[in-house]
DNA sequence: AAAAAAAGCGAGCGTTCGCTCGGTTTCTGT
DNA sequence: ACAGAAACCGAGCGAACGCTCGCTTTTTTT
């Protein structure tokens, strides 16, 4: 397993990069001109949603409360997005690419599937601990998104979870995995990798890191799928 | 294991039931005096409020939006809450106090600790079924309370993780379960049972029905506990 | 059926929101 | 040092919000 450290300094997946990505692929909307200005404000800009969106959420937040935390004026930040619903939809969109990216690069070059498996978990956690505000944002706001911006949501996540699935059903293919519910272990995994970043105050409080959680999360998963000696008993015994 | 109809039938969770508790419990603050009437209209706000809630948050929702779904007057609403936030926090403690009954009623007098730990997510599937938005709406909404609820909506969700740690830890003195992570364990189940209702559209999609998911968690969960060799693993190969 | 009580109504109040724009400050090249 | 460009500022705009209140309609009582 690789430690949570070196992946942070390897990997370097901070708000920064993600900003200076965002600029650039959004030169039409921001008419800040120098880049290095625009990344740095741009960096402040998100840094103080994601601290109010998790005290009062995007929708209650305003963009007076938001020009006091970025220390931004009102009129600065119209520089910097066309609209309120602009900025959300922009920070998702980059945040759903960076992490896509990132999954998929790390998981690519791995061995057997039990490796890759653990190896995909292992690093959309440490991503979300990297980048947590960003997520616990991505996630609570993806509900009051426009039908539109809903599908693509709804799209995200099941292109994340068919990263899981896929991995699972090379390993049932080469015998390396028992599963005979692979969508519902994919489903799983997925469900219990949110946890960590929906519900990270609890599991501070309970002093767990987030090396222990990878550990954990893995260790139950691969011991399902290679010890398990049945499927599903189709019928249990009634109250 | 209970059929989701016997249990829907047998329980009678229904929006009505919880609006009817929901107007006794706060007569001081809903100034129509009949119950027939007050609970009728209780009924009407509730799902009005769930599915507004589903459509775009309750923040965004506006209380003409909630007039004209509802049926209700701009004015006739102010009839049954005092204002928009105590309207939600109503909702919440009602529904909160409404589930806790319900799961531990359930769970009191069963046999050993699996058939205990199999009741306790059945029913926590099953209610979660049968009142899906409510659920949906309690999760979503969360975010944005003030301090002093959100303090309490964290000790709802350790409380209901408490009832799933008590009985993995019976299991675990009676020998019953192999389980050197009694805490883990109990979140990851809780993770897994809030993903039924956080993510109904993606199972829907996948044609799952309640007790087929509630088939498939007990059993991953069941066999994890009572076939597992060993604990976790201190350390797994580098990358 | 008339009177009293209860419930319902919706235009309008004050406030605050997202957003704009004319003026000011800061940066950059020479 | 200075002129032009770039960035920043914040009072003020129309719109929409939560909420109220005088009045009407419906239900209950006698």
């Amino acid at each position: 397993m690789l430690a949570f450290q070196e992946f942070k300094t390897r990997l370097a997946p901070t708000v920064e990069n993600i900003c200076l990505d965002l600029v650039r692929k959004n030169q039409g909307k921001i008419s800040v001109k120098k880049e290095r200005v625009a990344v740095r404000n741009m960096v402040r800009i998100l840094e103080a949603v994601f601290a109010l969106a998790q005290e009062k959420g995007f929708q209650t937040m305003t963009l007076r409360d938001l020009s006091r935390k970025s220390g931004l004026s009102m009129g600065a930040l119209y520089s910097y997005f066309p609209g309120k619903e602009d900025l959300r939809s922009m920070i998702l969109r980059q945040g759903v690419a960076y992490t896509r990216n990132v999954i998929l690069e790390q998981t690519r070059d791995c061995g057997s599937p039990a490796e890759r498996l653990e190896k995909a978990m292992e690093t959309h956690l440490y991503l979300t601990e990297v980048l947590g505000p960003l997520f616990y944002f991505a996630y609570m706001e993806a509900s009051s998104l426009s039908r539109r911006e809903k599908r693509s949501a709804m799209e995200d996540e099941l292109a994340t979870e068919q990263i899981f699935l896929d991995i699972l059903r090379e390993g049932v293919d080469r015998g390396d995995f028992q599963c005979p519910d692979a969508e519902l272990v994919a489903a799983l995994i997925k469900a219990v990798l949110q946890d960590w970043y929906l519900k990270r105050w609890k599991y501070k409080r309970k002093g767990i890191t987030v090396e222990g959680y990878a550990r954990f999360v893995v260790a139950f998963v691969l011991s399902r799928l290679t010890k398990a000696q049945g499927g599903i008993p189709s019928k249990r015994r009634g109250s």
